[in-house]
Formats: C-alpha cells, sequence, structure tokens
DNA sequence: TTCCTTTCTTAACCTGCTTCATTTTCCCCG
DNA sequence: CGGGGAAAATGAAGCAGGTTAAGAAAGGAA
C-alpha cells in the first residue's frame, strides 16, 4: 500500500502485472530512518537498492585529506545506494546519510537476484534507469570540464529546484566540487548582476 | 568467425548457447573504418551499438567556445556509441572518431530491442555492463574533484596503460580536463622528481 | 632527402578558486 | 525574549592550473 509510488514509477518504464506486484512486496522492505541516520557506510558492504518514498539523503566520501565530497542527494522517488558496493557485494567507499527524517523502500542484494529471474521486466527496468543514470553521470564529468563554478550552479538550481530548497548551501557547494565560500560569492554576483 | 572476440567477452558475464550466438551473429554487422573516420556524427542520431574488435576511438563534444573535450577513449573490446543518443534516439551531443583503422561490430538499435526480447540474456549482460560503466563514470566524477591533475594523470596512466601508447598527448590531456601544456609542465615534474 | 604538419616543450604572465580569519545572520531551545 | 551554535557572508592573500606565444622535435608525404 506504501509503495504506490515505487509501482507508479517502475510503470512508466514497465508496468507489472498484479502478481509481479505481489512478488515484490513480498521481497521489499519498508524503512523509517532519523535525520542523520546512515543507510550505507563506507567500509560496510552496501546491502540494499534504496527507493526513497519520502526524505532526502546525500552520499558522500572522505578524501585523504579529511574533506568531504558530496556525491549525489536523493529525494523521493529517486533510487540511492553504493552502486559499485551493491553490484560486487564489497566494502562501500561511499555514505548515504539522511537529511531529513526519511522512509525508505530496500531491496535485499540476493532478493533482486532472484527478483531478475522470477521478474524479467525488472531486469529490463534496470536496465533502463542505469542506462540513463550513466548518461547523466557522463554529463556531469563533463559540464565540470567545459563550465565555469557559476554556470555549473545555475544548471544544478534549474535542474533539481527541489533539492536545492531542502538542503544548506555548503552542501551544494560541495556536491559543485567548489568551497562554500567561493559559491556565497557566485551567489552575491548573480544578485548584484540582476 | 570474425566476431569471436565479441563472444568470448559476453561469455565473461552469461554464457551464449549456439543459436542465440548466431541469431545475434545475423544482427551484427561487422565495419571497417579508416583513420579519422567518424563512426557518431554530433547532430546525427547515434543509430549503432559498436563492439570495438580492433582499433582505438575517441568520444568527444566541441564546447561553446570551440573546445574540444574527450569524453572516453575505446579500444579492442570496448564498447562504444553516444548512449544518451542511442538509447532515447535522439540527435547526439557527441562524435565518435577513429584514431586508427578500426574495425567494429555494430548492432542496430532496432535490432537491439529485438534481441533483448529474444535473447533476455542480452538484457541482463547490458544491464551489468552498464551498471560496471556508471559506476567508472561516478568514480571520474569523484577523482576529477578531490585529486589534482598530476594524481589524475598518475592514475589514468597505470589505469589504461595501452591507451597511453597509442594517443597524443593533447589527447591524453584533454580527456583529463587540463591543457596539453600543463600535461607537458606535469610529465617534466615527474621526470625530475625522480 | 626536403618540406610541411602535427605534437611536445618552455617560460612569463594571468585568473578562478582556495584558505583562513572574521563577522553577520539565522534559528532553535531554555 | 534572549543566548548559543550552526550556517552564510565577507575580505585578504596565496596557489593550482590556464593562457599565450614561440620554438624544438617528430612524423609523413613526395
Amino acid at each position: 500500500m506504501e509503495l504506490h509510488p515505487l509501482f507508479e514509477y517502475i510503470a512508466k518504464f514497465t508496468p507489472l502485472t498484479e502478481e509481479e506486484q505481489s512478488l515484490l512486496t513480498s521481497k521489499v522492505k519498508i524503512r523509517k530512518f532519523l535525520k542523520g541516520q546512515f543507510v550505507v557506510q563506507n567500509g560496510d558492504t552496501c546491502k540494499y537498492e534504496n527507493f526513497v518514498l519520502s526524505g532526502c539523503l546525500k552520499t558522500f566520501y572522505i578524501d585523504n585529506d579529511g574533506q568531504e565530497h558530496i556525491v549525489m542527494f536523493a529525494v523521493d522517488n529517486w533510487w540511492t545506494a553504493d552502486l559499485g558496493s551493491f553490484i560486487s557485494q564489497t566494502p562501500a567507499d561511499f555514505n548515504v546519510q539522511c537529511l531529513e527524517n526519511s522512509v525508505l523502500a530496500q531491496i535485499r542484494f540476493e532478493d533482486l537476484q532472484q527478483l531478475y529471474l522470477d521478474i524479467p521486466k525488472l531486469e529490463r527496468f534496470f536496465r533502463i534507469i542505469i542506462e540513463k543514470a550513466y548518461v547523466s553521470a557522463q554529463k556531469r564529468v563533463i559540464n565540470n570540464f567545459s563550465l565555469p563554478a557559476k554556470e555549473r550552479y545555475l544548471k544544478f538550481r534549474d535542474q533539481y529546484p527541489q533539492i536545492e530548497q531542502r538542503v544548506p548551501q555548503y552542501m551544494i557547494a560541495s556536491y559543485l566540487g567548489i568551497t562554500k565560500e567561493f559559491l556565497s560569492k557566485i551567489r552575491n554576483q548573480l544578485i548584484m548582476g540582476k
């Protein structure tokens, strides 16, 4: 019942039958997390693929100098995990932490492997969404090379307006690959310039 | 016959039966390209997914200032295309061009959609390789943020030693997101420093 | 060989972004 | 309502990496 948004999301790519939905439901665990809680921790193996029913999360990692770098955000109707860790079931490089109280639909690795066999459509579904994720990761590489920080910020802002409202500025700076001070300067320029 | 490397590659993830191989063979076109030839051109729709049987290619795009940015290289046993264009059959942002005479195994978009239905294993196969591609694209985002140019270069060098030998330095600089002059400076530092 | 094009190097100067230190704003809780 | 802690803004000084320009090597074609 609470899983409705998940089925709706999947149906956008490939609709599931009643039986498929109930099989999937039996393998999906709904779990609530508090603000600040970790869904994945660096060093642990990422056991779940997570669909965000509500809330907001960040995926980040800590570099050798102790600096935090935000890899991605996730809000309602997004998937999040440390995919590298999940697919190879090896220790995670990343952390996934809740920025707000959040409700996730979790699918365990072993269950997903079985689901791929029982519901071939799911294989297709995940192929398609990962293709899209890959394309946008590639775009991000490109943008980082060819756009100055100000334009990356503007692009981020109109691509993810929901996110800009919900997370503090210094995290957005981290996501953009700049310091919070420089983002502050950019924002000031934008206000003055207009 | 000439497709042997492709089947061997696929078999690393999920082996195909004889029939599946011959069905796939019937849909794959082997095509030779000369050095300098374009496999995908910006503005055209990318019609093929390409498996490199031999040769070396670059994927790049031209930014608003007319600057070329190399997105990826591809050598033997790699896949290459403008995936964003291919999956949505819309005009390509990228160009794919041969840096050497190359032989590609090409699968047409419509044929691939049919193959997904006829050989469900292929759906699995592509899901898996795209998962990997996504993870490494994400790693590249991360590295660009947290590593200085010198370390990115070192990492590139030991990750893709085959490529470093085959392509000119200024293209490696472009791939790394720096100028050829700066790469030259880095290389000099490395020689001196050792 | 010679000429011409492509690639690589060196060096001087410039700039986007960082760092660090300080101040201001905001907002949560007693 | 007022104080304390986090987040945001400001400003100065420094540096990684970019730009420009000019020349040296290294290939190819003829």
